[in-house]
DNA sequence: ATGTCTTTGTGAACGCGTGCACAAAGATGG
DNA sequence: CCATCTTTGTGCACGCGTTCACAAAGACAT
């Protein structure tokens, strides 16, 4: 198949056409009026405008089973990006081989961004090192980082950081599921897991409020829609 | 503090103070006109909708590095997840311990999930095994599964599959560092790199458009506003 | 008790993104 | 070379979400 229509791919994407169409064009006019889009040649302009047709080296901090697990992550080599060093403050890791690549010590974290003109980092430690890593990191030339730890950064103005929160996927899950178990009374009911039991007794609103919890108020939003109250 | 006001919030927050108070809003009326909101309470509210007050036990299935690494996540436990086991194919992990908790054989997967009534499950197996541990998940009863395995699982109506791709944040990342770069050529290209070098060439487009390359265009869309092509 | 002041809750207006619909472009066949 | 048919590229309109702005509500001081 040497070439797709637009609407061909928006009913495979699950897409509008003429919104597929509409971005297209943002990046050109690739396609063929009465053919369709030349695929070979939209894979390459999309990859391209995308940055995967670039060499993005990156170095991975923090070689713990996180670390370890990006460091054997498949799809990053495909994506144009190349694991330039792993990185940890162990001793004991150095030298060790993980992902066919040997562990080099962080006393050398700066001299490897400059050599492979690494801009992009990847901070898999403890919480409690990231900030330090982080700085380190933009002191050596790194203008974008990604951020496993549980901590929110902070850098410079120029520097990206995009942290990733590996339970949050877990929480729209979790979300869902509740909703699925239906209004009523879910079963495993935990009240007070977070430390806050009592919360509603306590405070000063009216206790006819505080006590209906809710049960059985329809929950319609302002504008009389269905509560929009949910995570993507 | 025990109250804060939504403007307070918002400012914090960085949002409008309006948007914040309808949001609030669909979750009933907690505030208090001329006070706020009364911290506490707003918070408990909050965790409930959200189901932090819910215990919601989980399986772990395939204990590799991702899975080790989710195991000994710390944000799990906070969020109202309880690991209720870690499963792994490998019979040789069996009964090791991570994170405190001895790995299952794969042949207990079934009766795990049923006695501890296990709604969500994680899967962290490699890419060939994903959709044999999800169809064995959702035929013991588990309705959210979270995907770390590079491959999309199908799965019938009303069981909810998240997808976590580790690289797409990475390729956020790419992307951004690109335009810093400049539009212009920037360092460390490698053409070709995804296999389609020369595809530029191949096609049948005019020459003018495929060998110009972009180069000077000002790439404006349809509507004329900046181009819009960029992830997150 | 009454007035003033603060802050909520929400109706209404605005703006942006999505989808519709069609003219222009180009391929294909006669 | 012309007619027809397919598919793109895009102006335009609709709808939804965000923001503005204000009336209602309650606290607090006098």
């Amino acid at each position: 198949m040497p070439t797709v229509s637009s609407e061909e791919l928006a009913a495979a994407a699950g897409v509008n056409s003429a919104k597929l169409r509409k971005d297209f064009s943002y990046l050109g006019s690739y396609g063929t009026r009465g053919v369709g889009y030349d695929v070979e040649y939209l894979v390459y302009q999309i990859s391209r405008e995308l940055g995967l047709t670039q060499d993005w080296p990156v170095v991975i901090v923090g070689i713990g089973n996180l670390g370890a697990a990006l460091a054997n992550y498949g799809g990053f080599a495909s994506r144009g990006f190349r694991v330039a060093a792993l990185i940890d403050a162990d001793a004991a890791m150095t030298g060790k081989l993980v992902a066919g690549m040997p562990v080099r010590h962080t006393d050398e974290l700066e001299k490897i961004i400059v050599e492979n003109e690494v801009s992009i980092g990847v901070i898999a430690t403890p919480a409690g090192a990231a900030q330090q890593v982080c700085d380190r990191l933009v002191a050596a030339g790194v203008t974008s980082i990604l951020n496993f730890a549980p901590t929110v950064l902070s850098v410079p103005d120029g520097v990206d950081v995009r942290k990733v929160d590996l339970s949050i996927e877990l929480q729209i899950l979790a979300f869902h599921e509740q909703r699925k178990a239906g209004e009523g009374g879910a079963p495993a009911e935990a009240e007070g897991a977070v430390g806050v039991e009592g919360a509603a007794a306590k405070v000063t609103k009216p206790a006819t409020t505080a006590d209906s919890d809710r049960a059985g108020d329809d929950n319609k939003g302002p504008d009389g829609d269905v509560p929009a109250v949910m995570p993507a």
